[in-house]
DNA sequence: AATAGACCCTATAGCAACTACAGGGTCAAT
DNA sequence: ATTGACCCTGTAGTTGCTATAGGGTCTATT
């Protein structure tokens, strides 16, 4: 499989293909005698693995504990516990962050009648 | 006052205060003899204006685009109203993917039965 | 007067996690 | 023979800072 190919079954960019590559999350392909990337199912799995564990928040270095903790012959269930708690707890955080951003923001434009005033007391409590 | 009175005034660090005045956030205070940045209230209330924007999530250019208004001999509140729902809308978004995140999370830990197996069935989906 | 320590200056590099070129080579079809 | 789609490497840009290197300045103490 090529990377192009790769890319639009794994629905993501070619270049964030050969990033993870080169920052050393996906391990490197075969190479064609054209010099081009030849991927296998192994490799879209890994690919995918990466993708979903990104899509549910996990940093980088994260995504690498976990490819570390999936290689091995008996995988550590009880550390991928502990990173899927602690990612949890970081989600619920940034979470509680948001609400309270969201809470301050209603109880701002609320002065805001409507964008119907000329002078703008928004303006006036940001500077305060 | 010098910069570092400022910053711990408005407990940010001084690099933060040097950085926004390079992007152009905020504007460049009058040097003393020996080259010293020197600052006034109105710089410490543009600052801090800078800083509350930030912590209500707005990106760089929204304050840029928010202290613009605020410029404005007459400020647009209508402009600043719009701002506000669209940020609040960004706001909600990232809540809801934060909330879909936790589902998945929470989802994926259940099978780990409180991290006691040996084989990961944790691994194993984020796999497929 | 010398020196220690706290403060200030500039300029540059680094972080995450990609994305977007620039400047080339390869391959299949027309 | 040439067009167009694909591939390659390497580097620079993005956002919003933070950290470091390598210096100058000011105040207090010895």
């Amino acid at each position: 499989m090529r990377i192009g190919e790769l890319a639009t079954e794994c629905h993501c960019p070619v270049e964030t293909i050969r990033y993870y590559e080169k920052v050393g999350l996906l391990p490197a392909p075969l190479r064609r005698a054209n010099g081009y990337r030849s991927y296998d199912e192994l490799h879209r799995k890994w690919l995918q693995f990466i993708l979903r564990s990104r899509e549910l928040g996990f940093s980088q270095k994260e995504v690498r504990r976990l490819t570390d903790l999936a290689h091995q012959q008996r995988p550590a269930c009880a550390e991928v516990h502990e990173l899927l708690e602690e990612h949890v707890g970081d989600v619920r955080r940034r979470m509680r962050d948001l609400k309270q951003m969201e809470r301050a923001l209603v109880r701002l434009k609320a002065q805001c009648h409507d964008g119907t005033l000329h002078e703008c007391p928004v303006i006036d409590e940001l500077m305060t």
